[in-house]
DNA sequence: CGCTACAATGAAAACGATTATCCTCTGCCG
DNA sequence: CGGCAGAGGATAATCGTTTTCATTGTAGCG
C-alpha cells in the first residue's frame, strides 16, 4: 500500500540514501547527474508513482505553466472554438488553461483579471469588455509583468499584441458577393459594437464604392446581436423603396432573424432577397435556407494568439506587439446563390459539414 | 513607482516595522491583532498594490482553489453549458476551472487527469470516456486522496458521486409524447453509447409496452452520434412496412439528420413521420421544422455537480457517494405537434429561444 | 608525485506564504 | 508586592521544490 498522502523527492531521496537534490536533478535530467544513479532515482520515483508537486514547484520557478483565458462568455461558440484552439497550442508545452467569463461586465472581467494575475498565471488571453477609455485593467497586468494577448476586440492604448478578424474585410466580401450575385440594391444590417459594427460597416461602404453603387441612408438599420433583433430590423428595412435586393447582416444570428422577416412576407431567399451574414455559427448550414456567411477562422484566432503568448512568455524582453489580422473567407450557400436549389445543399455529402459530433471546426481547418 | 516585481508580506512588514506574521494575519483577519495595527497593514498593502501570493499560499495550506473540469470537447453546447454552469456556482467561493478536454481519447483522459492531480486541483469533475473495465485512473484518483464527481456518464465501480440525466426517463418521455400525438407505428434510432443509448432505448420499450404497443425489431436501428449517420439511419428505417409514423432519435444531430431524410423522400413532417430527439441543443428551434426534444437541464447537470464536490472538498471525512439523476422535460414543436404551422413558432415572442447572444440558457432556467 | 580539471554529489538558502509556539507587556487582584 | 491572565505580537518551523555553491573523488598529465 502506497503512503496515504503525495510521495515527495525526499521520500525518495531517503529511501535511496541520496539528497534531495540528486533527485530532482535526476528527474528533470539536468545537471550533473550519472546515469547510474539517474537509473536507479528513475525507477524508484515510477515504484513508488512520484508526481511533481507543481505548486512547490511553481514557487520557485515563478512559472505556473498556467495561462489564463478570460472571455465573455464560453458558451458561445465563437469563443469555445477559440478556447478549444488555445488549449490544443498549448498544451504538448505542458500548459493548462484556467478560463473564466465575465459576461460583458466589465467589473467582473477587472477583478477576475486581478484573481488571475494573483493566481500566478504565465500569460493571458482576454476578450475584453472594458470601455474604449478604461485602460487602467491593462496598466495593472503590465505592471505586474505578465505578458497578455487581446483577441477578437482591440483596445486602442493596450500596449499588447491583438489577433483578431479583418473586420472591414468581411464587410467587403459580404458585399462583393451579392453584388456578384446581381444584386444592386443592397443593405445592412449593422451590429451594436463601435468598433467591430462600424468596421464591418465601412467594408461595406468601400465595397460599394469600389462598384459605383450608392445607397440611400436608409439601407443601414442598426440592429443588435440577436436574431430578435435583425428581425425587427429586417422589417423595418422592407419598407424602404426600392426595396433591398441583397442585404448583408452584422453576423449570423442577425442575418437569421432577418430571413425570418424576409420569409414571412412571403418572400423568397435568395430570389426577391439574398442574405449574406457573418462568423459561420456552426449550424447555419442546417436552416431552412442555409445561410452564405463570411467565415471568420475561428481556430486561427485561437491559435495565433497563443504562439504570440507563448512567444512572450518564452522571451527575456517584452516583444514589440504584433496586430494580426485574420483574413476572413465567403462561404457560399443557398441564401445567397440563385442558381442553386435545397437540396443540392442538403445532400452535398462531404460529409463534414452536417456533422456536428466531429470537431466543428474539421471543415474549416486551414 | 511601484517595485518592478510584485509586494509580498515581507515588503509591507519592513514597511511597517512588523513581522510578516502580523501582516498576514490582518489580511486574513484572522488570529489575535488589535485594530490599530491591522488599518495600518489594510491600508499600507492598499497602498502597494499588494495581491496575495496564491502559489505560495497553497503549498502551505494544500488547497489551490482550482478544480479540474475533465470534458470530452467544450465546444460542444452540451459540454460548455455544463462548464459554464460549474465556474458559475464555484465563482462565489473564490474556485477557478481549470479545464480540459480529452476528444474522446482514453489515454489522454487519463494523462490530463493525472496532470490535473499533479496541480494540486482541490477537486475533478470528470465526464469520463474510460471503458467500462478500466478504473485504474479513478483509483488513482481516489489514492490521491482529491474528491472527484462524475457526470453525464456513469461509471460502474467508479465509487464516486454521480450526475446525469435519467436516460430512460428521456426515452419514456419522448414516445409517451409521439404516443399521445397519435403515433402508433414509433421507430427508434438509437445511439452507439452503450450506457446512455441502452437506457434511452429501455425507456423507449418501456413506454411501449405500457401502451400495449410492439414493435417489429427492424423499428430500432443503429445510428452513431452525428446527423449523418442518423440520415442514412432514416432511409433505411423508411424501407420498412408498416412505415413508422413516429420516431425517436438518439440525440437531435441524429434527429436533425432523420428530418432532413424524411423531407427528402417527399414526406411530410409531422403528418406522415413525427419526430423528436433529445437535447434541446440551442438550435433546434431554428430549424426549417422545429424539432421537438427532450431537455437534459444541462446546467442542473453542472450545478448540481459542483455543490456535490464543494461539498466533498470541504468534508473532514470522504461523503458517502451520491447518485443525482436529473428529470428530463419534453420540448414539444412542430416536429410532432401536428396542430401548429410554422409561423406559430417562427413568431412566438417569447424572445429567449430566437435570441443567440443571450445565455444561451436562459429559456431553460429551472 | 603533485597539480589541475572535471564529474558527481550534497548542504544551505531561497520562493512567499501559514501555523504553532513562545515571549512580553499591561493591568488587575488579593 | 507578587502572581496571573490575556492581548498583541514575534520567532521558528514548515510546505516541496529549485538553485547556487561548496565538497568530494577520480582521472589525466607533465
Amino acid at each position: 500500500m502506497l503512503p496515504p498522502v503525495a510521495v515527495t523527492l525526499l521520500d525518495i531521496a531517503k529511501d535511496l540514501k541520496v539528497s534531495v537534490v540528486t533527485v530532482s536533478k535526476a528527474l528533470r535530467n539536468q545537471g550533473k547527474i550519472s546515469a547510474a544513479t539517474r537509473k536507479r532515482v528513475l525507477e524508484r520515483a515510477k515504484e513508488l508513482n512520484y508526481q511533481t508537486n507543481w505548486v512547490a514547484r511553481s514557487l520557485v520557478t515563478r512559472r505556473t505553466y498556467t495561462i489564463g483565458l478570460l472571455l465573455p462568455d464560453f458558451t458561445h461558440p465563437f469563443f469555445s472554438e477559440i478556447a478549444k484552439a488555445v488549449a490544443e497550442t498549448i498544451r504538448p508545452l505542458g500548459y493548462h488553461l484556467i478560463v473564466t467569463y465575465f459576461e460583458e461586465d466589465a467589473a467582473l472581467e477587472r477583478s477576475e483579471a486581478e484573481s488571475l494575475v494573483a493566481r500566478q498565471v504565465d500569460g493571458l488571453i482576454v476578450a475584453s469588455a472594458q470601455p474604449a477609455d478604461c485602460l487602467d485593467m491593462f496598466e495593472d497586468i503590465r505592471k505586474r509583468k505578465v505578458p497578455y494577448v487581446l483577441i477578437d476586440r482591440p483596445m486602442k492604448g493596450a500596449r499588447a499584441s491583438f489577433v483578431g478578424v479583418d473586420n472591414q474585410a468581411i464587410g467587403r466580401l459580404a458585399t462583393e458577393h451579392l453584388i456578384a450575385q446581381g444584386c444592386r440594391h443592397i443593405a445592412h444590417l449593422r451590429g451594436p459594437e463601435l468598433g467591430i459594427a462600424a468596421d464591418r460597416l465601412a467594408g461595406y461602404c468601400q465595397a460599394l464604392l469600389m462598384h459605383d453603387l450608392t445607397m440611400p441612408p436608409e439601407y443601414v438599420v442598426e440592429a443588435l446581436y440577436g436574431d430578435q433583433s435583425g428581425y425587427k430590423a429586417m422589417l423595418k428595412l422592407l419598407r424602404v423603396r426600392p426595396r433591398p435586393d441583397g442585404v448583408f447582416c452584422y453576423n449570423d444570428p442577425v442575418a437569421i432573424g432577418a430571413m425570418t422577416a424576409i420569409l414571412e412576407q412571403g418572400l423568397d431567399i435568395p430570389k426577391d432577397v439574398a442574405v449574406v451574414g457573418a462568423g459561420n455559427v456552426h449550424y447555419s448550414d442546417l436552416l431552412s435556407v442555409p445561410l452564405s456567411t463570411v467565415d471568420q477562422s475561428t481556430r486561427q484566432i485561437g491559435t495565433r494568439a497563443a504562439e504570440l503568448l507563448l512567444e512572450q512568455i518564452g522571451a527575456k524582453r517584452p516583444i514589440r506587439p504584433r496586430k494580426i489580422l485574420i483574413e476572413p473567407q465567403l462561404i457560399a450557400r443557398q441564401s445567397t446563390r440563385r442558381d442553386l436549389k435545397t437540396d443540392d445543399f442538403r445532400t452535398d455529402g462531404d460529409g463534414n459539414h452536417l456533422n456536428l459530433r466531429a470537431p466543428i471546426s474539421a471543415s474549416r481547418l486551414d
